[in-house]
DNA sequence: TTCAATTATAAAAAAATCATTAAAATAATT
DNA sequence: AATTATTTTAATGATTTTTTTATAATTGAA
């Protein structure tokens, strides 16, 4: 029985994952786990995934955190997201609403509670038919992720990993202004830490590549791509 | 450059002080240090910073102690405070969770992880969820936050980002009279002080590039947008 | 009306931010 | 291990934005 839901699982504690990855299962979901914030930004571009399950508490970039950038990602806006606490932790709940989390599931983990909130939670989340974008196409670029690779104007571009993150990105939703601290977060990572000017030769690079006037600077904010 | 929010240190060792100290001096922050808990209290009742950074392990009041104690005193319940611990000792994090700590950071320390680190729990504090508009529209003129622009008859306006910020806050409640005091705190910030003529002459930028008629002066007041 | 306080304005100075290039460091491939 | 490709840093220059300064204009109260 697969229902082919996809559930991404972030906590630090590997039994937990566990636990929960074989409950799970049982029922039929498609299961991805991460043991941190910036491995779950990682899987949730690339996946898109049904639900999100994450942990509060997790060192590095905790799950409040990591929920405010998910929800900024384009893709991720709909996708459900559900919040692991401790069973005390309650003032965490408020903060955790406002950044947008859908529900909150408290430890101890009872697998028939969580299996039956996860189910209301899908069920809320059918409503919202949102596309996946595996193919991005805006202004005679289109872009590829399956096949890794820019079309523009029928000719195809190879770019590396960084610049094509890059470009996926900011050609996910032209127009958008994406600020660098989101771009740092989505196409380097959270702790991977890079220098300011890092993200400017990245640009010019894409700049050489597609042209001159894809890509807009907005001074003090960040990014945008239009066409 | 100065971010006018202020930093507690407090570690026994100074080689760390003037480490953290250094680089975190350099992006703009305000800091204070101490080398035990008592000193951390004095200042910290003293000064009010932003954020305390403590240490876990230090001779006498260890930084847990420091924690529980900070908390209780009056003005010190929302600041924000971060852990220093050496990796391993992973049981210390739930215990100083539970003292009321925000996040733990692990040593070594890596200058560029720490100040990510830190501008996120800066953020978290200034409870940054708070609802900024994404589109405001009045009188013929749109302000798109997403896309940073202003569209005017539906011609679109790039602003700088003062102005941006400026323009928005104004036009989110037409009518409105907006003091000069509460255009400082909202648009530049709390702490950061600028001369009285700043804002004077963003308004004439303002005047000069989506007309004159829209901003009316309320003399000894502030300014309040109309149209 | 007159005066003091306040704001307007323009130009200059200062600060922040970005662009660009070349070189260094990493990672991937052969 | 050597070569090549990619990524990052570092240094410098250019540009834009922000702030200050100085002076003029305006306002509203006495």
């Amino acid at each position: 029985m697969n229902t082919g839901k996809k559930i991404l699982l972030v906590d630090d504690e590997q039994d937990i994952l566990e636990f929960l990855s074989y409950n799970l299962k049982k029922e039929g979901y498609d299961l991805y786990t991460a043991n941190n914030g910036n491995e779950a930004l990682t899987i949730a571009k690339n996946v898109i995934p049904d639900l999100i399950i994450l942990d509060v508490m997790m060192p590095d970039m905790d799950g409040m955190e990591t929920c405010r950038i998910l929800r900024e990602l384009p893709g991720l806006q709909n996708v459900m997201i559900a919040f692991l606490t401790a069973r005390n932790e309650d003032y965490s709940q408020i903060a955790g609403f406002e950044v947008g989390a859908d529900d909150y599931i408290n430890k101890p983990i009872k697998p028939r509670v969580l299996i039956s909130r996860i189910k209301a939670l899908l069920r809320r989340a059918e409503g919202d038919n949102s596309e996946k974008i595996e193919k991005i196409e805006s202004g005679g670029i289109k872009i590829d992720r399956e096949r890794y690779l820019i079309i523009q104007d029928g000719i195809e571009l190879n770019l590396p990993k960084k610049e094509f993150e890059l470009l996926a990105l900011l050609a996910s939703k032209p127009g958008k202004v994406f600020t660098r601290e989101l771009i740092l977060y989505s196409v380097w990572g959270g702790d991977v830490v890079v220098g300011d000017r890092t993200i400017d030769v990245h640009i010019r690079k894409l700049r050489e590549k597609i042209g001159e006037d894809f890509i807009k600077t907005i001074k003090g904010i960040g990014y945008k791509f239009e066409f």
